[in-house]
DNA sequence: GACCAGGCACATC
DNA sequence: GATGTGCATGGT
């Protein structure tokens, strides 16, 4: 079987057993690129605490960010962990939407893909996995995020080497799927979620819904 | 009490 | 360019 047929048999296989994830979980788009920076390096859980706090103090909005001090703003959100830095990307990811967007979401939307992921990615706290979470769920550019679960599934899957870096892998399912938002969504979403349920808890993969489709792969690879 | 979680920037070699 | 380190909370 080709790569690119098993990287779709894969996204087959994970939706049969979880169905659609709908993703992401924010009402809206400026709260997906907060979610962005605050799940970085952590658990969904201790981001929904802080994205709470935010909403209860009304401060989940450009304008209102935008203007909260430092010192409020890292309070508000020290559940997410990490608070002095990620409330300095913050500030960092608000002032880069009201000096080059005026805060229009709309119209950063209309910007070119590859231009804006670059503007994106020189933000301070805007890496490539951030960036490209916000890319895909804040502005619905086709662009496939990778993270930790996704390196860890396919290079056990022996579908990549252990040490792939981010392009690599991100290369890997852009060119193997059609250039579809919805797709991109779902599948990074199921990556997640069998990252989340199955392959922390039971590392052999026993229990793991694209167990079969490995086990084939390594074999084939055996037999040349 | 150790270990981990939907990264990133920065220093050093 | 590769590798190491600091950043911090809350769940298991």
């Amino acid at each position: 079987m080709k790569k690119a047929r098993k990287v779709f048999k894969i996204y087959e296989r994970l939706y049969a057993a979880f169905g659609p994830r709908r993703w992401w979980p924010a009402d809206t788009p400026f709260e997906v690129m907060v979610g962005a920076v605050l799940t970085q390096n952590t658990s969904w859980t201790n981001v929904e605490k802080a994205i709470f706090n935010l909403k209860e103090q009304r401060s989940l909005d450009l304008e209102s960010l935008n203007r909260i001090p430092y010192r409020k703003l890292a309070d508000l959100i020290r559940p997410s962990g990490y608070y002095n830095i990620k409330a300095k990307r913050l500030k960092s990811l608000v002032s880069f939407l009201m000096h080059n967007f005026k805060g229009d979401i709309a119209l950063m939307r209309r910007q070119d893909r590859k231009a804006l992921r670059k503007k994106l990615l020189l933000v301070h706290g805007i890496g490539p996995e951030t960036c490209d979470s916000i890319m895909l769920y804040a502005l619905n550019k086709p662009v496939f995020v990778i993270d930790a679960y996704t390196k860890r599934i396919f290079s056990r899957c022996g579908m990549v080497k252990e040490n792939v870096t981010y392009h690599e892998l991100q290369r890997l399912f852009m060119e193997s799927l059609p250039r579809n938002v919805r797709l991109y969504n779902e599948y990074h979403a199921l990556i997640v979620q069998l990252g989340k349920e199955v392959c922390r808890k039971i590392p052999k993969c026993n229990l793991c819904p694209i167990n079969k489709l490995c086990y084939n792969t390594k074999m084939e690879e055996r037999n040349g």
